[in-house]
DNA sequence: CGCCTGGTTGACCACTATCAAGGTTAGTGG
DNA sequence: CCACTAACCTTGATAGTGGTCAACCAGGCG
């Protein structure tokens, strides 16, 4: 929460990125590019849009998702502060990519970024290390979605949101669900009504409190990690 | 069943790669390493072992794969004749990897790898483009996992085995399925039995012939590929 | 020849989707 | 400041897709 002073309204500007030591994880300490501010619910790009920028998360919370015909929808990725995306080599973009809350990204030229690479080993790993980062959380996510029941899927996800490196609102104990239960239901394959009853679930075992939808208060950590691959610790009744 | 005839058992030989056009795909014409003959059903390497070589498939195919406690399975990849795997950068393997057929693998050290890549920007953007495929069809996967019904994410899988580069055994009108229903199953994130009955549906239909349960005849091109994104096209009855 | 693995089909049932209603919150305009 | 609206959240009742359990068949190998 200290993030977020001077919001200009959709601005851009040229910046010399001072990102937090948490975005040293991809090796990349300072970038360049144009940082946009945009308000929440806003379409940065769409599915079939052409890919010339990569995307990297200054402020806020992006959705990646794909659609099929039919509506329904299957959300990738939640990007949080740090996170890149947009990096694979692509002619046009695989997924749209909305922002959930109020967000400023930062865009980089994929050209620009393919030179900087080319000539810079350190930024070369940094960028393979993200890749690999992506393709790990993504393996877990199959897993998830091809074998998990409901409930696990709902207590990995709160789980792995507990885990991230803390940021707004995260002090260990309590996370900022920035995404709606719609959101939360289409990133793990189940509806909105069912991600609402496993939380009442883990609500009334005492696992979490919910403060307020957005809001939710670890009570239970251990108990909430054993859920995540196995139902059967929150045996049914109460 | 064509494909077992010399069969040394694990053999291991140094050799120049002689792989085949479809391989230059991966932009990498020939590649120098240990190349290993297994028999079907042999363990590569499980998940939790050090990760220090980088694999291509040489002959057969191979099944990527992780467990959950209980013993479910979800099937990551199928990885056939010129597919790399093990290429993310990483301590240990983060899957199991499993030959479903007799088959030959190079294998290549990671830091010999990592020495190539540095010296030569055209090894670079081989192995960029081969991770770039692999994050494009895994989120394909994600999708089907996420949002697709049983016959949809059969019919996905059929006609993604009708479309691949032909093959040993793919004349393009009938493909041989080297993998048993279990492992179709554990990939498509369902049951063997739902497999078997939507299989029976689209012979019914007249979509598909089943010659043999690994070898199967494309009749109806459109309808599949129609039933992968819309089950409805398989209306009940017959 | 008989076991064992893999495939197929049927009967039954459970998990989760669907449909529906009511409650809460935030944003909007009077 | 408050009424109104529209999202969003929550909970309940019902139904359906696909899982589980079980039986049987076929082929390969010891």
């Amino acid at each position: 929460m200290q993030e977020m002073r001077h919001l200009h309204h959709e601005t851009i500007e040229h910046t010399r990125a001072e990102i937090r030591p948490s975005t040293a994880r991809t090796g990349i300490e300072s970038w360049i590019g144009a940082v946009s501010n945009h308000a929440a619910k806003y379409t940065l790009f769409m599915e079939g849009d052409p890919a010339d920028h990569v995307y990297k998360v200054v402020r806020g919370t992006i959705c990646l998702y794909t659609l099929l015909a039919n509506g329904r929808r299957q959300v990738l990725r939640f990007c949080r502060v740090g996170d890149i995306f947009g990096l694979a080599p692509m002619e046009t973009y695989r997924y749209s990519a909305d922002t959930l809350t109020n967000a400023s990204v930062m865009r980089i030229r994929r050209n620009q970024l393919d030179t900087k690479m080319d000539a810079n080993p350190v930024v070369r790993a940094a960028i393979l290390g993200s890749i690999h980062d992506e393709l790990a959380s993504m393996q877990k996510h199959l897993l998830l979605l091809g074998r998990k029941t409901a409930a696990e899927r709902v207590a990995s996800f709160l789980f792995s949101m507990f885990e991230h490196p803390t940021y707004e609102g995260n002090d260990g104990q309590t996370v900022e669900l920035p995404m709606t239960r719609t959101d939360i239901a289409d990133y793990l394959g189940i509806t909105q009504e069912t991600v609402c009853r496993v939380l009442g679930q883990l609500k009334r075992k005492g696992v979490i409190r919910i403060t307020d939808p957005h809001r939710i208060e670890l009570l239970q950590g251990d108990v909430l990690e054993d859920a995540a691959e196995d139902e059967s610790i929150l045996a049914h009744a109460a």
